[in-house]
DNA sequence: TCCTTCTATGCAACTCGTTGCATAGACAAG
DNA sequence: CTTGTCTATGCAACGAGTTGCATAGAAGGA
C-alpha cells in the first residue's frame, strides 16, 4: 500500500493536517497518487495510532482548528525501510480504452464526443501541470538554487507532462479512427 | 465499475470460460485492464444471476469441463447503455513516482537499481506489445483485411505502445536524475 | 436574508481488489 | 516416481477505495 507512504513522504516535505494533506493530493501529489479526504482522515488515524505520525493541534481565529501532523522518527524509518523493498511494476486501468473496444458492438461515432471530453481533461491537466512547472523549476520567477528534494519533484512533475502529452496524442488517433469507421458502422 | 463492462466485450469478441478470460487479462485486455481469476470468477457468477450473460457446459476429454459463457441480449443492452454514459477520466496511480519523491529523504543511488527493475519490465512489455502488432495487425502474416473491431483493437494497442515507449524515456530521465543527485546526497 | 463556498473533521455502509488456500486430473521433465 | 506445470473452478478473509451523510463556524455574493 502507497497512500500511507505518500502520507509520510509529504509531511516530510511539509508537516501539516489532514485537509491539507487532502488538497496537495489534488495538486502536487495527484501527479501520481489520488485519494479523497476520507481516505486520509481513517489513514492518518491509523498512523497515529502506530506512532508514525504525531499531531499538534493549532487553535486558529477565523477558521477551524485543526491538527498539525509530523513524521516521526519511527514513521521515517518505516518509510527507508519501504523505498529498499521492491514493488510491482504498475498495472494499467484505462476505462475508457474498454469502452473504445466496446464501440465494436455500437455505434463508433457516438463515442467520438466522450473522447473529446476527455481529451479535453487532459488538456486542462497539462495545462496546469505547466503552469506548475513554469511556477516552480522553469520560469523567471522560480527559485534559483534547486535542492535534491526540488531535482525529484522535477522529474516526477516531467512524468505527469510526458504522460499527458502521450495521452494527448493518443486520442487524437483514437478520434481519427473512430471518425474512418464511423461512416460504413 | 468497468470490469463487468470489459468481460462483456471480450465476450462478445469471442465466448469463452473464466479461465480463458484470465488468459486474456494477461494478453490483450490486459493492455488497459487487469484481473485475477478469483475477480473474473466471482463477477461471472454475479453477472450470470443477472443474466447478462449465459453459460453453456462443455465437456472435455484431456481438460477439466468448463463452462463457456456467452452475452445474453440483456447483457448487450447492458454494455450499450454503459457506453453512452460518462465516465470520468481516468486517475493516475504510480506508486514508483511515491518512492521517487520519497528518496529525497533517502539515498537516491539506492534507488536507481529498483527503477531500472521496472524499466525492464517495461521494455518487456512494449516487446510483446510490438510483437503482438505485427502478429495481428502490421506484419506480413496479419490479415490484410480489418473490420471495426480489428482497427479499434489496433487503436488501443497503439495506445499500450505509447505508454510503454512514454515511460520508457521518463524512466531513462528519473535514472539520469538520480545519478545527477547521487554525489552530494 | 438566504444560499453557497471554504475550512476542518469524521462515521457508516458498501463495493472493489488482493492474498492465501483448496481441489483435481493430465502431462512432461528429471 | 516424484515434482512441477497447466487446465479449470472456487471459498474465505482481509484490505483498499468510494459514496453518502453529518457537523459547524466564517465569509461573501445575490
Amino acid at each position: 500500500m502507497a497512500l500511507e507512504h505518500a502520507i509520510l513522504v509529504s509531511l516530510l516535505e511539509q508537516p501539516g493536517s489532514g485537509y491539507e494533506l487532502a488538497r496537495r493530493f489534488e495538486r502536487s501529489i495527484g501527479y501520481f497518487w489520488t485519494a479523497t479526504h476520507q481516505q486520509i482522515y481513517r489513514v492518518l488515524k491509523r498512523m497515529e495510532g502506530e506512532s508514525w505520525i504525531d499531531a499538534r493541534e493549532v487553535a486558529q481565529q477565523t477558521r477551524p482548528d485543526k491538527k498539525e501532523y509530523s513524521v516521526t522518527a519511527l514513521g521515517r524509518s518505516v518509510l527507508t525501510q519501504w523505498l529498499h523493498e521492491p514493488i510491482a511494476p504498475e498495472s494499467v486501468r484505462h476505462e475508457l480504452a474498454v469502452k473504445i473496444r466496446g464501440a465494436a458492438f455500437d455505434d463508433p461515432i457516438a463515442l467520438i464526443r466522450e473522447v473529446e471530453r476527455h481529451r479535453q481533461a487532459h488538456a486542462d491537466r497539462l495545462a496546469r501541470y505547466l503552469a506548475g512547472e513554469r511556477r516552480d523549476f522553469t520560469g523567471p520567477e522560480a527559485p534559483a538554487a534547486h535542492d535534491a528534494g526540488q531535482e525529484l519533484q522535477h522529474v516526477v512533475l516531467r512524468g505527469g507532462i510526458a504522460y499527458e502529452r502521450m495521452t494527448l496524442a493518443w486520442l487524437d488517433d483514437v478520434i481519427a479512427t473512430l471518425h474512418r469507421l464511423g461512416p460504413q458502422a
